[in-house]
DNA sequence: TCCCATTAGAAACACTGTTTCTATATGAAT
DNA sequence: ATTCATATAGAAACAGTGTTTCTAATGGGA
């Protein structure tokens, strides 16, 4: 866009030591990393993410990814607050709405298309695709930051006096165990189909907004 | 219990041919590997049972547990199954009762405690725990064998009026989902502690109560 | 008694996550 | 500018996995 900024100009602001840069490569090349793990597991699901396999797209030994992430886990974990975005991204996309109903039976639509659309984020996130990883403190915060919409319209709902229920934190995850419920017995076969799946997830839907509002 | 039938007695009735009673050897041997397999998934999580491991217990060599199941899903399967049946003596341990309602809450704490005594074969069962195995149409039977309990309860429902949806499979499904939501995002280390998520439980039982009846 | 077919055991194969060892290359110091 | 020390990346190794192959023995039928 703009072409004085293409080449670096000498500029006290954006002055970068040696140092600086050289991490700034380092986390530059976490991101093509995780890029390139993300990729994968899209392409080829979860379980084709491998240490080796990403070096390999990476065309780097299997050691840069150890001395960058320390362990699959901490790529894992990195994979689990991309996921985050995403889902926070999806929620965003939803306009708001003064219909706190209609809005919610929406947001679950986001919700159930995420989970279809980015299926092996979901797994990864929700579904302990990643064998022994578990979420830490930081993915649970990126967590409750993707969900900010469902909790902002809860207490917006309680605030209104719609919902009688006081704790909104209570209330969305009351509302996000069912929705994830249907969803993870679907991925993990013990939904005939997706017809089925999605007919009950809606019903899910319609009874906890019947209950609450 | 019988002295008589402790040992073999010739009875045209109970005779056994070499072939069959090499095949019952097989079916015995069969059960014995399971129960081992079972053994290490209860004591070190389902992650900790690995073909060789269960062979060492055994003291034979993995050839023949290979010959027996075909694969480590196939051993999975037979676990899936023994899983069904735990499930289904723990639902029928509770006494049937007249109040559809009180009735179903106590299903639902059967559940929620079968999923805490026997949480690796709830894991193994309903939350992917063993990699790619996933359920067959004999391990989903299984399943609606185990959940028999809860299936008749809403169909009475729905007979005496008590509810207005007329498919009790979809009800049933409605109310397992919500359930397994809040427990599997306790296991996956989504909810902060078990108080909380059995707070949770309840409340998700309560409110599928309030629904429905 | 001899033969054949089944079957179990050991070892091998192709993977996995992870670590170690070594060569190189880079930053600092003289 | 040259030398030294440290950091780092690559190859290979290690310990484990699910699964297969090869081989030897065992045991039933002719």
């Amino acid at each position: 866009m703009n072409k004085a900024s293409d080449k670096p100009s000498i500029d006290s602001r954006t002055v970068t030591t040696y140092p600086e840069a050289k991490l700034q490569h380092a986390e530059m090349l976490k991101l093509n990393i995780i890029e390139a793990a993300a990729t994968i597991m899209q392409e080829q699901g979860p379980e084709a993410v491998t240490i080796r396999r990403v070096a390999e797209k990476m065309e780097c030994s299997t050691k840069i990814i150890y001395n960058l992430f320390g362990s699959k886990d901490g790529l894992a974990r990195q994979l689990y607050l991309e996921g985050c975005k995403l889902l926070a991204a999806a929620f965003e996309e939803v306009p708001a709405q003064a219909d706190l109903k209609q809005y919610l039976r929406e947001l679950a639509e986001a919700y159930w298309q995420f989970s279809k659309s980015h299926t092996s984020y979901y797994m990864l996130m929700f579904g302990g695709a990643f064998g022994d990883f578990k979420p830490g403190a930081d993915s649970l915060q990126a967590t409750i930051t993707a969900l900010q919409q469902l909790i902002t319209i809860i207490s917006q709902a309680i605030e209104q006096g719609l919902i009688s229920e006081k704790d909104p934190l209570l209330v969305v995850n009351l509302v996000w165990s069912s929705l994830h419920g249907t969803i993870h017995l679907y991925l993990g076969g013990h939904i005939p189909n997706e017809a089925t799946a999605k007919a009950l997830y809606d019903h899910s839907v319609a009874l906890l907004i019947h209950s609450f509002f």
